[in-house]
DNA sequence: GACACATGGGAGAGCGCTCTCCGAAACCTT
DNA sequence: AAGGTTTCGGAGAGCGCTCTCCCATGTGTC
């Protein structure tokens, strides 16, 4: 019997005997045959796997990785996605320089099919060189301009609008933000959807104050709001640590939460739920983002064709104690 | 200019004239190539990745995955190695029956030259189908009777008899143990090793309950010791949490931890320094295990030969507020 | 019963590398 | 200067698959 039979039964195509096809399978049971993935792939230019990278440009993030469930939730996503396609998933970490020009030399050398790409700094450089070596990208949150990817995102504005929207109908009328870096896009639509929202229904300038998503640096952006404005009633923080920081803050001043001033997080971390008080926030859907991402880079990878799709979703406000 | 030549200075071997290098380099540099891993893998029988596998049979553990810094540590051990070998290393997820079996078949294609296994579980198959697959495999912890491959483990029993003698020189004269299941050699070991050096120092019998390594399952043993015996005055737990969970019980019986029971856990993982008192624990070198198993892969891949050597690992007493 | 047509399965090219040969050229040595 | 020795680089086989031909059968039609 030929090689060609074989790999006609392997690969389920054409028309191959009922009695041939048993005969071949029997044999490759028995044997414990594995075919050659690399002599396939060198045919049929597929590996069969994809990368899933968690991409840091900041030193040691193991412990981030695997202390924040954030990425728990990803990985949730896109696994049972990936399964049912026969697709192996294999994680990636990309946490120094070396490491990450080690990973982009992997991919192009064809260690995957396609890329799906958490980055947790808006910096990182990833992204543009996996979508330069002309690797299937599709990357959790939006790509940095010039950088021609597929994507899934959140609407931050949206978001920032329900924030609004809540804290308004609760008749707080001099609220506050601690933003994110400016350098975020995502920052900024929700300082832009949170402001915009605001002046609609009327409300004066918002005082701003910018943090760098930490809990340390959300606590010293709300002592800065409250020396220029103590009558601030309610502040809305571009992420659930920074939220908790301005929280810290109010507490060591005796300023209760949320009768005096109501606070708002982004995200709906565990950091949120476990916060005292624990914190009303806008929810992102991480593992349906994920999912998605999975979808949109398989599809991209059956049709062959060189563009991606993107989709974005809808935050949800999740109403706690702290507004 | 053949194809040969420029093999040659890719693969740095043999002698290629200074000019023709350099020519080669810079037409590299300016074409973007990057040689086809598959073509390559094909002839030379090699990936360059290795995978490690982090492996339950329980359902759903990416949760725990992303929550328990034990991973993180791991993770921390291995990469630096790996890297500075230049192979990469890829995460796999086998958290499933039908993900297991994709993940076997992806490596036993070819998908890495070895495997590091992270078994949570004792009986999980994994490690036996991957060598009976004649993956090079190097285990965290030691193989089931029957299993053949490299592996790292901590001399469970010397750190049984560490908690003991401990125990004893405070002491405490009247002992009880909340072991693991019988199932797992660690666990075995070291309520083994801590009733041996109880013995050797003239000790009765030592009242022993078994729990499930969880929380929970610690404070109904906790509970079942204390039904039988209350005059207790120190408990030896096979894990943190089990531990902890004995520390709740005796809390909720008013027993005051250590004053009256002393209470000595396994792992110093992060829930020992989380606990209410702080465990005084026995540590196991997570970091540098993980990248001894690291090495010794490496090692048995470049040997070429079909054993792996192993290492035992030497446990330290962290004394904090519990015993 | 002769033809067209569908169907099963073999032969063989070729995917893009590596690496062993081997010939040509440069360099010593006596 | 003639031979031996080393160095450099080309030719070409072959890694283990897939997949396109193409021929040998089997099946249907008038």
């Amino acid at each position: 019997m030929s090689r060609a039979t074989v790999s006609r039964v392997v690969n389920g195509v054409r028309n191959v005997a009922p009695g041939i096809q048993e005969a071949v399978r029997e044999a490759i049971a028995r044997t414990g045959y594995a075919p050659n993935q690399a002599a396939r792939s060198l045919v049929t230019r597929r590996t069969g796997a994809v990368a899933l990278v968690l991409s840091a440009t900041g030193g040691s993030f193991t412990a981030r990785l695997f202390s924040d469930p954030f990425f728990g939730r990803v990985v949730d996503g896109v696994l049972p996605v990936l399964r049912e396609r026969a697709v192996q998933p294999v994680l990636l970490v990309s946490e120094s320089e070396p490491a990450r020009l080690q990973l982009v030399d992997y991919l192009r050398r064809g260690g995957a099919d396609g890329a799906l790409v958490v980055p947790l700094d808006e910096d990182d450089p990833l992204p543009g060189m996996l979508v330069a070596a002309g690797l299937p990208t599709v990357l959790f949150g939006r790509p940095r301009p010039g950088v021609r990817c597929g994507w899934v995102d959140l609407d931050n504005a949206a978001g920032a609008r329900l924030a609004a929207e809540h804290l308004w109908a609760a008749g707080r009328r001099r609220p506050a933000v601690v933003a994110a870096p400016e350098s975020a896009p995502a920052a900024r639509e929700r300082l832009d959807g949170f402001t915009a929202a605001l002046a609609a229904r009327g409300a004066v300038a918002v005082p701003v104050e910018r943090g760098r998503y930490t809990e340390e640096s959300g606590r010293d952006a709300m002592a800065r709001l409250w020396a220029r404005d103590p009558g601030i009633d309610a502040v809305f923080a571009a992420n659930d640590l920074m939220a908790r920081g301005a929280c810290r803050f109010l507490a060591e001043r005796g300023v209760a939460v949320p009768e005096a001033v109501a606070v708002v997080g982004f995200d709906d971390s565990t950091a949120a739920r476990d916060a005292a008080p624990p914190l009303t926030t806008v929810r992102q859907p991480v593992e349906e983002m994920a999912s998605a991402m999975a979808r949109l880079l398989l599809a991209r990878l059956d049709a062959g064709t060189p563009r991606t799709g993107s989709r974005l979703f809808e935050p949800v406000l999740v109403v706690r104690e702290s507004a």
